[in-house]
DNA sequence: TTGAAAGCGGTACCAT
DNA sequence: ATGGTACCGCTTTCAA
């Protein structure tokens, strides 16, 4: 039994001839190794989980394809599941991959996430990170843009070409997100000494999809309000 | 202990009082139930495995979020991986699975799997289904679009519409999918009294793009060499 | 109605 | 260099 174990980990315990006839057999009878086994004796888990709000959306499908690569290189799998924008199903979420036993957990906040959701991770000192979208306010590793930044950018980039009015469709309102974006927009205009009234500002769920169909047109949430700017969906 | 585990399986062999007791007292820790030792000791799983090419395509992308709330709702989560067209990586991958434990397996298989890959998961009677791309010639379930059919309808959608010849860019050539859809549109040639060769038939690594790029536009592989059709990219 | 104990498949310590 | 054994957290049988 033990020695099956030693020769599986190449713990160099055993001779060359003993391993090699162990894993010859193994091979035979094509046996795998029971991960979930090993992870309850030793602690140390080979799973990832990973939460986000969709997956439809090609941002997030991007990621994912690079969460994914990146946890394979490392040896790990990739648990995911989609949040829907609904924080009761992101915690169950979260609870079952505790359940399943994950080694780490990366997770896009949805909208109205409860302050306490990381205390699960954080009791059990599951490394956890959160991504695209912030909790403020909270102990917690943080990965994303600089939405303020991305908004000053973007509305920038319309003032220089000539555009004196514009429309910000973020999405739902009041999240870090939105509120970055926004907030940079609002710089711009500033500094080119143009009112804040000369962007319209819009949020709300029924424009989400509105906003998610610019952002697949590259415009990260920023429409141009003049019909005929050549970066803006016909 | 034996009693814990009655409590939280409600099996309705304990007193009310007792399980609420147990119940509150492990909310009130934070307890989660190690679905690991439980899946040990029982061998039923809640984890369901998925390995598809890529997941940056919209139509896995699609797929990926049917199949994760679709598990979601039967209880389970989704173990993800994608093969990158690489044979190897998708069976080392299946065997990660089978070692954390899979209680089922979703497989939309790479061009060139081996006949073998499904035999670990038949010998532990891990239910498993293939999807998108067939694996012809093996005893599996398989669900997926009538390729033949799309490319007679694809290529019969243009011939009506006047026009007289074609170009198919199909990606990876002698896949199941492939065939079937360039057997669809010689047939739909063959029908409307063309000769095969109106239809340039392409296939290769290198157009494996284009043809992907064509499918966001959601003409299926299939694209049209008159350049003022209305339906093709311009 | 409750609890003690065995065992799932590994790992790690200890002894041989 | 090898194997016996306890234990990880849970479920299930059996006894109290």
């Amino acid at each position: 039994m033990a020695t099956v174990s030693y020769a599986m980990s190449d713990s160099g315990r055993l001779s060359k001839e003993t391993r090699k006839r162990i894993l010859d057999v193994a091979e035979e009878m094509g046996y795998i190794r029971d991960g979930n086994a090993s992870r309850l004796r030793t602690g140390h888990s080979a799973l990832i989980g990973v939460i986000l709000n969709t997956v439809k959306n090609p941002f997030f499908s991007e990621l994912v394809a690079s969460l994914e690569m990146a946890a394979y290189d490392g040896g790990y799998l990739t648990l995911l599941a989609t949040a829907q924008n609904d924080p009761v199903r992101q915690k169950k979420l979260l609870h079952s991959m505790i359940s399943q036993g994950v080694g780490a957990m990366i997770i896009s906040p949805v909208h109205g996430t409860s302050n306490d959701l990381l205390a699960a991770t954080a009791r059990r000192k599951i490394p956890t990170v959160v991504c695209v979208r912030d909790l403020p306010n909270q102990e917690r590793v943080f990965v994303g843009a600089d939405e303020m930044k991305s908004g000053y950018l973007a509305a920038s980039h319309l003032i220089k070409n000539g555009h004196r009015s514009m429309t910000f469709l973020g999405g739902y309102g009041s999240t870090s997100t939105w509120t970055g974006r926004k907030d940079g927009i609002l710089r711009a205009l500033g500094e080119a000494g143009l009112p804040s009234e000369n962007c319209q500002i819009r949020a709300g769920t029924l424009l989400a999809d509105f906003a998610y169909e610019t952002m697949r047109w590259g415009l990260l949430g920023v429409s141009c309000a003049a019909h005929d700017c050549r970066l803006c969906p016909k």
